[in-house]
DNA sequence: TTTT
DNA sequence: TTTT
C-alpha cells in the first residue's frame, strides 16, 4: 500500500454565511463559501473560491458566530466527490475542503471574540441563522465511521 | 486586507502518465492526476483524485522520471478556476493542485532515484512521453508574473 | 482567546532505531530520531535534526517496523518543553516533534511494506527493538487528556 | 537520496517586540518570539513556545509593525543548529522556526492593518523600535544562497 | 454564487 | 479519466 497524505491549510474571509443542517442522525454539518486572495504580486487581485465543510461542534461553533465576510484559518483535508448530472447525465465532480480546524480571526487582538471554533450556544452572532430546507448537501457517509454515534438533534432536517 | 494562506500537502500516486507542454514563450507546464487513499478505517476504500499542475523544471522532472502509478509527495497551493461551458453555456469551475515542491517516492531506500523533482535531463524513464498536441491547458497568466522570463523551449507546442 | 494553530509536516529518514516504552498506565510511546535533507542548492548538503515522538498504535507500527535509516513521512504538531538542568542549575528548552500521523516510505512501489503506520503486531522488522531500560523519555501527561483511556500492556515500563 | 520535506504552520502572538538586524551585506534579518496555546482540553492552558526569524521585506514588515503580544500567522519550515557551549564546552543544539511567509492577524476585519507582511515602511507602530548592538543573531550563510544578492543598508549592524 |  |  502506497503512502498517503492529505492535508490543507486555508486562510480567508466566508463569501456567504454558513449554513447549519442536520443529518437524520442528527450530526450537525456546516457549510460556508471560502475566499482567498492571492496577493502574489502587488497587482494580483485573484481570488481562489473554495467550498469548506465543517462537522459537529466546530460546525455549529461557525455557524452561531460566523457570518458573510468574516475571516477564518482553517485546517482540514481535500475531499473528491463525483457525481452524474442529472439534466445532461455527464459524470461531474468537485474538489472540496473538509475543515477539521476552525479558528475565528478578527475581532480585537487577533480577532477572536468566542474563539478557536468552541462557543457557549449562547449569544450568537446577530444574523447567524441556521440553514434550513435542505438540498444538496455534500455528505459523505465515510465521515461517519470513526465517530463516536451522537443524537443531538434528531432528525431536524432530511438531508 | 484580509490575512490569507493557501497551502497544501498531498501524498498518492499518478492516475495517468504525466503530460508535459510549453506555453508560447517556452516556460514547461506539467499535468497529472493524482489518487490519494483516504483510508481512515480499515475498511474504506475510498480515493480522492486532483489534478495538479506543475511548473518549470519540476515539472519537466516529474514528466522524465515519472509514470503512471508512481507515488510522489507533493507541496503547494490550490488555485479555483472558472469558465463557461463552450455547450450548454453554463458557468463551470474547478479547484486543482498547483506543486511548487514534488519529492519523488518509490524505489529503494525511500523510493528515490534522482530524488526531489531535480533530474538532469538524460536517461528519462521509459514510458516517459512529452505531451504534444494540446487543447486546453490550465495556465493561468499570473504564474508568469513573479519569474524570471527565460526562453527555454520556445513554442514548441501552442497552449 | 487568539487564534491558534501548530502544524508540521516532514519527510526524513531515522537516524537512530526508534524505542517504545510503556507508561505507567500502558500507553506505548515511541521516540526516534529525523533527518531531513535541506537540499536548497545542489550544493546544499545540510541537514535538520528532529526529536520525534508517536503515541499508542502508531508509535508501536514505527518500533516494529522501522529502523535506522528508514524513510518516513510524518504530520504533527511541534510541542515545546523547559526543565532545569541538574547539574548547572539552568533553565533549559527543547522543541521537539509528536507525530500524529506517520507514513512509511520506502519499499517496492512508493516503499512502503506494512503501511501508514498500522502493522499488525507480529512479523516485526529484523532488528527493531523494543527500547527497555528507560530515563529521561519526554512525556507529557497532557497527551493524555483527550484519550480515551486503554490499559494494553500494563506497566511494562516504568518511566 | 530520500524525499525531504520540512514545513510549518504555526499561528500565535508575539511574546516580545521583533529585533530587526542586518548582516554585513545589508540584508534584514528579524526575530521574535511566538506563544502558540495549545487549547487541546478546555482546561489546557499549556503553551509552546518558538524562536522565529524572518529575513528581508517580511522581516523588516514585522519590526515595523508588529509588538509583542500581537497575533501572527506564519508559514516556514524548521531549522536545526547545534553549537558548542562557551562555558561548559558541551554540544548545545536547538530547532527554531523560519518563516517564509508572516500574515499580521488582529485588527479590525480579521486584523490586518498592513496585511500580509508587506509594509511600505513609513508609519510604523509606535513601540517598534529596530534592534541594535546584536550579539548572537542565528545566521545560516545558506539562507543566503539561492537569493539574489541585494545591497540594502550595507554594514549597519555587525553581526 | 463570491470575501476583505 | 482514475493510483497502490
Amino acid at each position: 500500500m502506497a503512502a498517503s497524505m492529505n492535508r490543507v491549510i486555508l486562510a480567508g474571509n466566508l463569501t456567504r454565511d454558513p449554513e447549519l443542517r442536520f443529518t437524520n442522525d442528527g450530526v450537525p454539518v456546516c457549510n460556508f463559501g471560502l475566499a482567498v486572495n492571492r496577493r502574489r504580486s502587488k497587482d494580483d487581485d485573484a481570488v481562489d473560491f473554495f467550498d469548506v465543510t465543517v462537522w459537529r461542534e466546530q460546525g455549529e461553533a461557525v455557524a452561531n458566530y460566523k457570518t458573510k465576510g468574516d475571516p477564518v484559518l482553517i485546517e482540514g483535508r481535500l475531499q473528491y466527490r463525483s457525481w452524474e448530472d442529472r439534466d445532461s447525465g455527464q459524470k461531474r465532480s468537485k474538489v472540496d475542503v473538509v475543515a477539521e480546524n476552525v479558528q475565528f480571526l478578527g475581532g480585537r487582538g487577533d480577532g477572536n471574540g468566542s474563539s478557536g471554533g468552541s462557543g457557549a450556544g449562547s449569544g450568537t452572532k446577530a444574523g447567524a441563522r441556521h440553514g434550513r430546507g435542505g438540498d444538496d448537501v455534500d455528505l459523505n457517509e465515510e465521515d461517519f465511521d470513526d465517530i463516536p454515534f451522537r443524537h443531538r438533534q434528531p432528525r431536524l432536517t432530511a438531508l
